[in-house]
DNA sequence: TAACTTTACGTGATGGCGTAACGAAATGTC
DNA sequence: GACATTTCGTTACGCCATCACGTAAAGTTA
């Protein structure tokens, strides 16, 4: 869900499969699990959360939002150990101009990954293009600085809301 | 100060000049004036500060920072407000992965820029590389994405920390 | 099962980041 | 000088993120 192939601008055409609801959550659970790691419940409702949004959400509204379904309080403190977790795992992305996390609708591939992130609406369009990658590493490289982590982000709109 | 040249990684080599110190706050001044803004001597103190550290610093920082040095309390607001208005006339830039600001060191020129963050020193390069710029502009257009302001910062290790 | 260790979660507190609302002071204009 | 505009001070508030510490659950060993 809301990934989509860079050359097209259709649906992904990755080598991997994408998943989403009920197979999404079923395939983070084995990618949690595969790292030796449990799947709780909490971890469920999180990553469920997440799912069902389909766009960055913040812990604290996952917080909110769990309080709610389960009737009674979730901390935000929760939440984040949960995501941080997620995000060690490549189950959740962060998305640091947003300040928000969303579900990796392929979890278990890593990827520098490209967010087309909209300021009206608030969608987030996960990419994965190899050619801005590349160019991206190159750059640091040529500075002689180790990439540890690039964060991709480009602010504007999407083709729903010009 | 800390711009370099992407494609040899040494002293900048733009077609526009780079400033620093007492220069870069004349330059910044100028720049402000063009535009019809005033140049205040709260302005004028935030640019000097940020100037000064030459690497990101949050709005607390710099509250703090001139709390002290005027001898009566500076509130984050104001600086916030100060902040802002440098943003939107490119006299500073914002890090949205350290949530902080930076000085721009060649005011009035326009282009979509690339921070190097430290990790372990906090130090930020500030590049422009025209292919990237041309590569992630053209993914989000065949995504047919508006782009309004691309946000890539790539965490990692500088040089010096290694 | 019991004792023990490890991991996950709950709770309260705290600190950093950012903005809203409103009034006072300074600046620019006539 | 009178007035409007802009800038700044002040208070309050809300969201983001983490620390510290205690409880509970899950896994381990005997």
């Amino acid at each position: 869900m809301h990934d989509i192939d860079s050359a097209t601008g259709t649906a992904a055409l990755h080598p991997h499969e994408d998943h989403s609801g009920p197979e999404l959550i079923a395939e983070a659970r084995r990618v949690l699990m595969d790292l030796g790691e449990q799947w709780t419940t909490m971890r469920e409702a999180v990553f469920a959360e997440l799912a069902r949004h389909g766009r960055p959400v913040s812990a604290y509204d996952i917080a909110d939002s769990l309080s709610v379904a389960r009737g009674k309080r979730v901390a935000p403190n929760s939440i984040y150990r949960i995501l941080d977790l997620f995000v060690a795992s490549n189950l959740a992305l962060r998305v640091e101009s947003s300040n928000a996390y969303l579900a990796n609708s392929h979890p278990g591939h890593k990827h520098d990954c490209i967010f087309l992130v909209c300021d009206e609406c608030g969608e987030a369009l996960h990419v994965d293009d190899e050619e801005v990658s590349r160019t991206v590493r190159s750059l640091a490289s040529r500075c002689r600085f180790k990439t540890e982590r690039p964060v991709l982000e480009i602010r504007g709109l999407c083709r729903s809301c010009v």
